[in-house]
Parts: C-alpha cells; sequence; structure tokens
DNA sequence: CCGGGTTGCGTGCACGTGCACACATCATTA
DNA sequence: TAATGATGTGTGCACGTGCACGCAACCCGG
C-alpha cells in the first residue's frame, strides 16, 4: 500500500508497521512473480500450488489445497487444468471417495518445480541477503509465529 | 502463499522468512478490506487513494499517484472515477498544464476517510495489540527501512 | 432400502486488474 | 512558426479471481 516517504504525524507505529508489510509483501510477491513467469512461464499461483505439492507424498484434495494455501478452491481447480495441460500434474481418483480427486506432481513437475525453486531463491537473494542480517531474519520469523499463533485466523 | 504447519526442512530462514511475509500481507490486507467493504463499502484500493490524498494539500495528479501507491495508472483512473461518482473527490483541471488533471478530496471524502480511518485502526488493533509487543513493532519498522533503502526498488 | 441433508468438485457470471493503444497537449529544435 | 518527439490521461481488451450455483456422491436416520 502505502509507499516509502510519507509523512504521516498522526500514524502509530503499528500503522506504519502495518503500512510498510503490505507494502513489503506487494513488493516481493510481485519480484518473485515476475521472475517466474518470466523464465519459466509460471505465475506465483501456480508455483504455490506445485510448493505444496512437493512437499507431499500422497495425491491432495482441491478442497485440503485451497484450505492450506492462501487460493480459493476455485483457483486451485482452474490452476490445477493448467498444470494438467502442461503435465505437471495429475489427477487420480480418490480409491475410497468417488467425488474427491487428488492431485499430484508428475516427474514433468518435479523437474519444472526444482527448477523454479531455484529461480525463486535467486530472486529472492538479490533482496534479501544483501539488505537484512540473521537477527532482522529471526525477528521476522518470530513475528509470523506470533501472528499465526493467532485464535481467530 | 504458505501456509502456517509447512514441514519443510530443507528451506533455509530466509525462505521461512518471505513465505511468512508474504502471508502476513495477503492476510491482513485480507481482514482490513473485508473491514472497509464492510463497513463503508469502500475497497482497500479506494482507501489507499484517499490516503494519499489526505496527506496532500494540493490536488495530486494520477500519475503521481501511481507512482506513489502500489496502485497502476490505469487503476487510479478507474478509482478516481469510481470516487468522483460518489462525491468523495473532484477532478480539478491544472491550470498550468492542460493535460494533467489534479485529484482532491471533497469535504465528505474527508469525512469518509475519518470514519473509515477509524475502521482500519479498530481492524488492525485486533490483530496487533494482543499478539506483537513495542519491540515486534520496532523490529519491523526497522526491516521495511532496510527493505526500502534497497536502491533499484 | 430410501429419502433428506451434507460434502466435494467444477463452472457461469460479474468484477477488478494490467497491458497496449489512442488522443490531446506540452517541449524542443530547426 | 512549424514539425517532431515526449508526456499525461483515459480506455478496449484479455486475463485472473471470487461468489453462487449445479451436479454427483456420501452419510445417516427412518
Amino acid at each position: 500500500m502505502a509507499h516509502a516517504n510519507l509523512n504521516l504525524d498522526g500514524l502509530t507505529p503499528r500503522d506504519h508497521a502495518f503500512y510498510g508489510l503490505v507494502w513489503a509483501g506487494t513488493t516481493l510477491t510481485a519480484r518473485v512473480d515476475q521472475a517466474l513467469t518470466r523464465r519459466h512461464d509460471l505465475p506465483l499461483s501456480w508455483f504455490e500450488v506445485m510448493l505444496w505439492l512437493s512437499v507431499q507424498q500422497e495425491p491432495v484434495a482441491p478442497s485440503e489445497l485451497g484450505a492450506r494455501t492462501l487460493l480459493s478452491r476455485s483457483q486451485v481447480s482452474r490452476v490445477a487444468d493448467s498444470l494438467q495441460a502442461r503435465g505437471l500434474v495429475e489427477r487420480i481418483p480418490s480409491p475410497t471417495d468417488a467425488r474427491s480427486v487428488g492431485i499430484a506432481l508428475t516427474e514433468a513437475g518435479r523437474r519444472t518445480y526444482a527448477e523454479a525453486d531455484a529461480t525463486r531463491r535467486e530472486a529472492l537473494a538479490e533482496v534479501f541477503d544483501d539488505l537484512l542480517d540473521d537477527a532482522d531474519i529471526a525477528a521476522l520469523e518470530a513475528v509470523w509465529a506470533k501472528l499465526k499463533a493467532r485464535p481467530k485466523g
């Protein structure tokens, strides 16, 4: 949201922290998405699905994918269509529930994800490594842990 | 992006910091946007434009608004249309440049922004105040300052 | 067995966004 | 002054997203 040089004396430190958080999240997201799209023609939303699939051994249902990630179920369904069209994932009917469909990475999908993940690390390093030290990283992780511990979500 | 309980041992602390950052930014943005939309029928993108206008005395050109905020120029143009239709902003032709148009809050716009900003603070307090202390806030601000000091943007 | 409520999945529709373009106006140089 | 490039603004178009719905399959009580 708000940009760097805002002279808002009336804003509390919490407000500044919030605006900076949204700004940083949006900026870094755009940067990584741009790198992924340019080099691998892989939008960040696709990458996010593949990220979650890469750490699961068994196929994952779209509903669970929608709950675990920041994507809606309809978005997961359409991203799965696109990934399947490229042969990066496959839909496996659940043996116990005829309604449910499990999504899993194909071998090509695992290779593509590995390459894209390298790109992500590279793009991230350009921003993080030179500007933040270990204490900053640890502070961020501590804040995320506190926020994620929130009851209502 | 990535959700809370990810068991990714291979990821570095920087990766965790990044995923947490995107998650926190998206989640808090959605929460504030939801509160603003429910109570004031005011999307966060509209609020962002009004936020910037509220700290400027003179009318601001759409191009500058697009550069200062996280919105594109076309988005600024359309948001301005919507805000103008509700009488919250007005377009003032530049006296020196016939191409340029200055956007400024109306009196009703200032009142609406003040109310919406109160809602924003309230929604934010529900998340921040109970979970983060002053040290956390200060740490976040320090990180944003470092990131914003980046040369290439 | 069977009927009603629930769950899982995918899709039509409306809406917001980015990109490229059209148009008008300014700046600059001959 | 006249002409060429640059700048400011708004818009058509394609695309991605959320919401509500339809459909099929499951569960469960009668």
